[in-house]
RNA sequence: GGCGCGGUGGCAGAGUGGUCAUGCAGCGGACUGCAACUCCGUGUACGCCGGUUCGAUUCCGACCCGCGCCUCCA
């Protein structure tokens, strides 16, 4: 069994194979910062930070890239609100994603590209554009030529005239073609931009992505990620641009794109205003808690962000981290992930849900395994967890931390425990009893086992 | 109008041309002073109608319903 992935290119899930033997280079379009990302901008930066495990555990070299997109009308628009400059902005909220995303577990990719600091490579990605007849400059704007290519529409599946049957906007005045898109606009002089050959402006949304794959991982990539909104237009114009930029040259072997998640079955998104924020969820759930509800349907697949979704993830966690705690003396040994089903259903295209339950099954044979079987099972576990991003914190951490301000103190929970020790040993199964609803009132569960009594909050 | 996705048991969610997904919840049992955790057991599920087939949830066709994209969007 190999990696297979679904290309939405060809529509049909394909055996991976990465263009330099051994050495795999993915991209995947991150945030425009201009406010704190929500659980939809969350998805594909888990579901790829997945796959970035699972290529790494498959090839030796392995180049993730993925971009924050610093310049843009809705920053302006945030920034102009606030009176502030637009590179304050985004570093705020650039921080804020990175520290949103590290709470769920997500590595750092290998390289984080900011499209501002590539801004001189875009200049002469359309400078190649215009000279090679593939873009033409009018009225401040440099617009590419949409049937100056062969191919446009093959990604997104679809033809010109399709798409201009349906579009719901006006077309400028300036464009040859209706379906030309900006690669460059004029900025007013309070506006920000950079002094370029057709003047002082800025860079149209899609050029960044690019340019900066051109410079950083060269001019064919194997995977490009992102969400399936993304499909029409930005990677379809990505593809025009890099194509045409690079004399026709392959851009992407695989495209990858997540489904939605909705709320209450519709899409959610920023302009419909039905978002739910990571930073808010955290209030309220582990980040290890959203990021195994992200990862319970496969990712392709839309799926609904709900309470019941993440009450029923943490049941699960907890789960796996009593079997851990309950083995927390068991030691480790060295063994072999990648040949369990687990495993085999991770390179399924990264079929979490199933990766999900087999993970379930080998939590419940380290709680029946004897004790010389201990080691293998909880190795296992924590393995297989780790390609999850999941299961790697201390169990007794994971179920005695107080997320929230004004919760009993561990050190008071532990005094009623003592007492409660007491009166059980005095036959005082009144007070005993007393002591455990006391504590449940307070959201803390006792568990009393040959070792003693642990606790934990729910 | 064009292109596309999906409808699976209370809920979530895989998958397959013919014995089983799995999880959460529920129920029964073991364990427990009581609990919890854990373990064991437990469900005539595949939108509707036709067709192909010895056999279809799975393939084909029509239909119904829901959703998305068609230049803001993960």
């Amino acid at each position: 069994m190999s990696l297979h992935v679904y290309n939405t290119q060809t529509r049909q899930k394909e055996a991976f194979e990465p263009l330099e033997p051994n050495k795999v280079k993915m991209y995947v379009c991150g945030p425009t910062v201009y406010n704190l990302v929500h659980i939809g901008n969350a998805r594909p930066v888990v579901v790829f930070d997945t796959l970035f495990r699972v290529l790494k555990s498959e090839y030796a070299e392995v180049t993730y890239a993925r971009n924050i997109t610093d310049i843009d009308d809705k920053i302006m628009k945030a920034a102009a609100e606030n009176g502030e400059a637009i590179s304050t902005l985004a570093a705020r909220y650039a921080k804020e994603f990175e520290d949103d995303m590290a709470q769920l577990n997500n590595q750092q990719p290998t390289i984080v590209p900011y499209a501002t600091d590539h801004v001189d490579q875009m200049i002469d990605m359309v400078k190649r554009l215009i000279e090679k007849g593939h873009a033409y400059e009018a009225e401040g704007h440099v617009l590419f030529a949409v049937q100056s290519m062969e191919d446009y529409g093959k990604l997104s599946n679809r033809s010109l005239d399709d798409m201009l049957d349906g579009a719901r906007v006006e077309v400028a005045p300036y464009k040859k073609y209706a379906g030309d898109f900006v690669l460059w606009k004029p900025s007013s002089s309070e506006e920000p931009g950079w002094e370029s050959p057709w003047g002082y402006g800025r860079p149209g949304w899609h050029l960044e992505c690019s340019a900066m794959i051109e410079t950083h991982l060269g001019e064919t990539i194997d995977i490009h990620g992102g969400g399936r909104d993304l499909v029409f237009p930005h990677h379809e114009n990505e593809v025009a641009q890099s194509c045409c930029a690079h004399d026709g040259k392959q851009y992407v072997r695989y495209w990858m794109h997540n489904g939605y998640i909705n709320i209450g079955g519709e899409k959610m998104s920023k302009s419909l205003g039905n978002f739910r924020t990571v930073r808010e969820l955290l209030t309220q759930y582990k980040g290890e808690v959203i990021r195994a509800a992200l990862l319970s349907a496969q990712y392709r697949s839309e799926m609904d962000f709900s309470t019941d979704l993440l009450e029923e993830t943490k049941s699960r966690l907890d789960a796996f981290y009593s079997a851990l705690r309950e083995a927390k003396d068991v030691p480790m040994v060295e063994v072999d992930v990648k040949a369990q089903p687990f495993y085999a259903a991770l390179l399924d295209d990264l079929n979490t849900p199933v990766a999900l339950g087999e993970l379930r099954q080998l939590a419940r044979e380290l709680n029946k395994a004897e004790v010389a079987d201990k080691p293998v099972f909880k190795s296992l576990l924590l393995k297989a967890g780790e390609l999850l991003g999941l299961l790697q914190q201390d169990p007794e951490q994971w179920f005695t931390d107080s997320g929230n301000a004004g919760e009993i103190s561990a050190e008071d929970i532990e005094a009623l425990i003592a007492e409660r020790v007491q009166a059980k040993l005095d036959k005082n199964y009144a007070r005993a009893d007393e002591v455990r609803e006391e504590l449940k009132a307070q959201g803390v569960v006792l568990e009393d086992s040959r070792e003693g009594t642990k606790w934990r909050r729910e």
